[in-house]
RNA sequence: GGCGCCGUGGCGGAGUGGCUACGCAGCGGCCUGCAAAGCCGUGUACACCAGUUCGAUUCUGGUCGGCGCCUCCA
């Protein structure tokens, strides 16, 4: 296992990874509110944290990733009321239309997906603790974090608590002792049609204790990252974060781990409430899985990443230099260089989860390889790909139908003959038919271009 | 108003106190019958103004511009 960091929202700066449990590393991440199709911006941090993985595993953890579906709240309420269905309907629709779009990123599933309507125990119980402890308390069937009573509140989000906006909070902003507690659970309201019985009446969880007893419950406290859009460090994970450090005494991570927003338009953040969206399905259909994943990539997770269609085709283009790539390895020992880039793929990753740096060693590997022969074999490049889950570009090719090899054999005919026109023909008549001929020196190659 | 982030060559996008990031596109060359792929070479890039320094794109201060959060938001 090679050291590894991670920028830590928190403190600021880049923290070592330490795992709890030797070798164990917990990720939680959080997911979409699924009261519509995902978008694009959406997918980055499933698309983040599920490479993460993959890379932390290759480094030879134990990885957990989990990936809540918050499918309760006022969102769904209005849409479901919107759409004239039932908000548990609503939700059940949403969440497996998510999973339909994610599982075509072909990235695996993170390995629990909860839902907030599958933990109401837990949350129940979370309340209760801090209830009892003075952190928390019940006015009129809504309960209350009272935030004054952390000191460290706001630590996290880096926010002096009395430099705060004191929000304009319309609801239930009557009931509270402060301007700036939150509700951790909601009296159930006319025309709210999913509620549950509470030791404070009937009604349903506020949006952060979810994920806090989420959380806990999957991989206890103190786990190792806690992640999640940018959008969320305030003021959802500094309630999270509030929420577990007052009921326990321990913090909920070690470290908060944030990704930068998606862009479209100017340099606008894309999301739902703007209505700046593209949705994960269609830009996958436009531009292809592959384009899509290695335009997420491309960027630092942290920075800020604009969708425009001339990016996404020039990651296109980019994935057609790694395609070639494949075309040309062999079975040879790798160089000094091919190794040297194949461990500078993995310092990248291992430095703050740098995908552009990694990038850029991958393509210095298939440079020192094209400078190979004999090729190298396939191995450390399908190791690098695998992790970004791009390997699939190194699959064999489609193998030239009957028709296509005997046009190639005629063309052939005539290049021997030095007939040039109508070898050229027949090459004009292959590339109608989807097929480039390049002739090599062990003979002509047939590729498949559409 | 508070907190935080960003401004890199045609485009995307890393990074560093002095040494080619990388990819796409362009240009020249090699290879090829011609191509394609590949290889080699190629671009007074670091918003602006001061300062620190032998030296700053990289540090400090300021200016301009853009963004995020402070309310639901990945």
């Amino acid at each position: 296992m090679r050291f590894i960091s991670i920028h830590d929202t928190r403190t600021g700066s880049a923290l070592p990874l330490q795992t709890g449990v030797e070798g164990r590393v917990g990720i939680y991440a959080c997911g979409p509110t699924v009261y519509s199709r995902v978008h694009v911006g959406n997918a980055r941090p499933f698309v983040v944290f599920s490479v993460l993985k993959r890379f932390l595993e290759r480094e030879g953890y134990h990885v957990t990733l989990v990936v809540n579906v918050t499918d309760v709240n006022d969102k769904i309420y209005d849409a479901a009321r919107v759409a004239g269905r039932s908000s548990d309907e609503l939700a059940r629709e949403m969440t497996a239309h998510y999973i339909a779009d994610t599982d075509r990123l072909r990235l695996g599933r993170p390995d629990f997906e909860p839902r907030a309507t599958e933990t109401i125990q837990p949350i129940i119980g979370l309340i209760d603790d801090l209830v009892s402890r003075g952190h928390a308390y019940a006015e009129q069937g809504d309960v209350y974090f009272r935030v004054r009573s952390l000191p460290s509140y706001g630590d996290l989000s880096h926010r002096d608590v009395d430099q705060m906006d004191q929000g304009e909070g319309v609801e239930g902003a009557a009931l509270k002792e402060d301007p700036l507690d939150f509700a951790l659970w909601k009296a159930a309201k006319p025309g709210e049609d999913v509620f549950w019985d509470s030791p404070w009446g009937t009604g349903r969880p506020g949006w952060h204790i979810e994920c806090s007893a989420m959380a806990e419950e999957l991989l206890g406290v103190g786990f190792e990252i806690h992640g999640g859009g940018i959008d969320l460090a305030f003021p959802h994970h500094e309630n999270e974060a509030a929420q577990t450090l007052a009921a326990r005494g321990e913090q909920l991570a070690r470290i908060w781990m944030h990704n930068g927003m998606v862009e479209l338009g100017g340099h606008e953040k894309m999301s739902k409430s703007l209505g700046n969206i593209r949705g994960l399905a269609d830009v996958i259909d436009e531009f292809g899985r592959d384009a899509v994943l290695y335009w997420l990539l491309s960027g630092h997770y942290r920075q800020p990443l604009a969708f425009a269609p001339e990016t996404l085709e020039a990651a296109a283009a980019s994935l057609q230099r790694i395609v070639e790539a494949g075309r040309r390895l062999g079975g040879a020992e790798p160089n000094a260089e091919c190794s040297d880039s194949h461990d500078a793929f993995f310092a990248a990753l291992a430095d703050d989860f740098n995908t552009p740096r990694a990038l850029a060693a991958l393509f210095g590997w298939i440079n020192a390889a094209n400078r190979c022969d004999p090729a190298p074999a396939r191995g450390q490049l399908e190791g690098m790909l695998g992790i970004l889950g791009l390997a699939n570009l190194l699959e064999g090719e489609e193998q030239a139908p009957a028709e296509v090899v005997a046009l190639a054999q005629r063309r052939d005919e005539a290049r021997a003959a030095k007939d040039w026109a109508t070898a050229d023909a027949l090459r004009d008549e292959l590339a109608a038919l989807g097929w480039e001929v390049r002739d090599g020196t062990s003979g002509p190659e047939l590729i498949k271009t559409f």
